[in-house]
DNA sequence: TGTACATCAGTGAACGCGCGTTCACTGATGTAC
DNA sequence: TGTACATCAGTGAACGCGCGTTCACTGATGTAC
């Protein structure tokens, strides 16, 4: 703060408080993010995750209008790390990253199609759409690594395929015993590959 | 009642107010299932249950001993019907049947594994195994139905196919495009057939 | 640069509500004789 | 068969609790001059 010139200020980075309050925003969206995994959105409530951010729970509604709100932008924050994470992948890496005990046991950066997939119908409308349309983009990118297809079919077979990875990944998580979970995961990357 | 002699009573069917209380019983666990498929477990509470019932919330522990004894109960009897309902089916029917516009759109006698999966993981332990056994016998007569391979390599087809088969319903219930929705669930289905 | 006022992130108490569970009570059903 | 007592399915009020949301307040930060 001590010879930092007016131009600077404007130019450049917020001042320290406002700085402060969009870095905590951005905190509780992950960790909003990681919690949901964890618990579903339903079950997991505002003060649970004011205090895993290291607040408050009043304060909440200093960053967001409602749970609702944080819920879309969690779950946008999410999709799209799992969205960039397949980018210039191809579809072996893909599937092999998705399909591994490491993913499974994960609720940081996990997937939310498999983490939170039979609660999302019910969610809010605009969290919904979010969803929806994350769940498109992660499509699109399974679909341009199936080069050897047109694209129609490229589409198609990147729809099972993900389809079959989601699944997978939530019966590998309902399942009790432990050889049983890895089977799971195994074997569908094997099915999806012989394809 | 009225010339019923004691012989009768006894070897026969019970008298009028335990058949009915049974019947009730029964109802519940039905009406728990299908309102356990439409929003889930955690977000179903046991009013609702009771008053689509027709019965007053306060009898539940006349029947039950708690929220978990019933879901764990519900859970089995949707199970039991989804995998009675694929026995003696063919893979084509099986798989048809599943990945249906109607099976999507209905809540009364769906595959909890899509409704509820990933909300399975979180649920108490007892309700976790019926959910862990079920689907391993839905798995074990799936596979006995891929008679062309060997038993070992029938078992790991038929948990990559139950797995597409379960993410693709997830997804297409996820998705806000009509379309799309239904084109998860026919390209899934061609992908698992076309193996 | 220094001073006076405005803003606003974060706190902690409070709200109304629905939840799972308990309980005293009722009246029809079941049992003993 | 008829009578007297016991059982128990179902009712509706009440419980303690956690939820999402609101609010008055504080004190550090931002702004105007």
């Amino acid at each position: 703060m001590k010879v930092a010139s007016a131009a600077t200020e404007r130019s450049g980075t917020m001042r320290k408080s406002r700085q402060e309050a969009a870095e905590t925003r951005e905190r509780i969206v992950s960790v909003a993010a990681r919690e949901f995994n964890k618990s579903g959105i339903q079950s997991t409530g505002l003060a649970a995750i004011m205090e895993a951010s290291g607040l408050t729970h009043g304060g909440f509604y200093k960053h967001f209008s409602s749970k609702d709100q944080l819920a879309a932008e969690a779950l946008e924050k999410a999709l799209e790390r799992i969205h960039s994470s397949m980018e210039d992948q191809s579809l072996r890496e893909i599937v092999g990253g998705y399909l591994s005990t490491r993913h499974r046991d994960s609720t940081e950066g996990a997937c939310p199609l498999a983490a939170l997939g039979s609660e999302l119908p019910r969610v809010d409308g605009e969290t919904r759409e979010v969803a929806s349309s994350g769940l498109e983009q992660i499509v699109a990118t399974i679909a341009s690594q199936l080069r050897t297809f047109p694209s129609r079919e490229a589409k198609a077979r990147a729809q099972a395929i993900l389809a079959a990875m989601v699944g997978s990944m939530v019966l590998s998580r309902v399942v009790t015993d432990k050889a049983l979970s890895e089977s799971f995961l195994r074997d569908t990357k094997a099915f999806i590959l012989k394809h």
